[in-house]
DNA sequence: AAAAATACTGAGGAATAACTCGCTTTTCTA
DNA sequence: TAGAAAAGCGAGTTATTCCTCAGTATTTTT
């Protein structure tokens, strides 16, 4: 039935601290349960059960199933904005390939939880509409500020900066998760380097003379 | 009930050759729900509708719905394994930024097909065991040669010839798939310029001095 | 052209999972 | 400490999906 939109948002917000704590720990049993059993498998009634709650207590607090989900996946984002949030608080470096560095460390990091709650959230799972966009934008969005800093540095050295921005994004994020998938190395820091290596020398290709 | 696999064998051999298109016709239909409608919710009655045929005719042919799923993967799978053959049939050329570009050109062709279908098997099905490990042996068949390939240009310059082989294998599968997933831009060759550069830039960094 | 083999039908059985609702227990308030 | 509000409970309802089976239609064989 397309035409009728579920309702995601809570339909009860928390008085109690008590009840602060049950929500708390229906997102936790959640991201355990899919982590176990995927998305199809990771029922509501294992859900609940995993929180040590009852059926019913759970509705009070999500209205279905996928509302779950989203709050685990908006989380998700949040940290990984978070993070870009603070690399650039912490301020830019002006070369390129410190850059790059940061970059790749940082979507290191938005992985270092769990991959394959990662997994679950971003390949398995129906991604409403509304939570697709929000991707899509956030992603565009980066794509757009590193594009602007290639500019910035690059005047015309670069036919397309945006599609340069966009291979920088698209392969780190890709190469990051599939890292997790496959683990080619045990050393985690070994494959940071070879990223590195690859970004790095796809930029110096297109951005010559970097200082 | 993980105790219990499922056949995956059809239960019927075609005798008459109506059977034999009946079975196609279920094939290209499963292919045409999954690709609109995604895994879950391509149910087998709406399979059989779409093939214009009973629910019970169906299971004439399929024991159940992920013999459906595993017939079209294999297909995918045997797709680009002759792609691959053909290609190496033609001769390996000498030079690594000829061979990176028809390693692109090869795995483009794999997904000419339809994207979304790629998407919905690889990433949203279930997939049996067995398939995972055929998957997964393939990849690491793959990695092997061109890990091989490099070794044998690159004598002691290489640290790591299997992690450069990763490498250039996630990385064409990945982007490949994003690019049809994202399409940053409208025109496909000039994508594989820009991941040919990617790769030969990276390959030049690690293999110094080709010729 | 009758009999046999093959192919097809679709209502409904069986299983499963999302979700409800009347009731109980706990916490808060005055 | 009594009444009210909030939180929790879980058997049962609803909805959906996979899949069966008894019967019908078509094709092949003799």
């Amino acid at each position: 039935m397309p035409g009728t939109p579920k309702p995601l948002r809570p339909r009860k917000s928390p008085r109690q601290q008590r009840s602060a704590e049950t929500r708390e720990r229906i997102v936790q049993a959640a991201a355990r349960v899919f982590i176990e059993h995927g998305y199809a498998a990771g029922t509501t009634n294992r859900i609940a059960d995993e929180a040590g709650l009852s059926i019913g207590s759970l509705y009070q607090y999500f209205p279905n199933k996928d509302a779950i989900l989203l709050e685990l996946t908006r989380r998700h984002i949040d940290e990984g904005r978070r993070a870009v949030a603070a690399a650039l608080d912490r301020g830019l470096p002006a070369d390129w390939d410190e850059r790059v560095a940061l970059f790749v460390d940082t979507a290191l990091e938005a992985h270092r939880g769990d991959p394959r709650l990662h997994q679950v959230l971003f390949e398995e799972s129906p991604r409403p509409p509304a939570l697709l966009a929000e991707l899509h934008s956030l992603q565009k969005a980066l794509v757009e500020t590193i594009a602007e800093l290639l500019r910035a540095d690059v005047e015309d050295h670069l036919p397309d900066a945006r599609l340069a921005a966009w291979f920088l994004v698209s392969t780190t994020e890709s190469l990051t998760h599939r890292y997790f998938a496959d683990r080619p190395t045990d050393d985690v820091s070994v494959f940071r380097d070879e990223l590195i290596a690859l970004l790095t020398a796809y930029l110096h290709r297109q951005v010559p003379a970097q200082k």
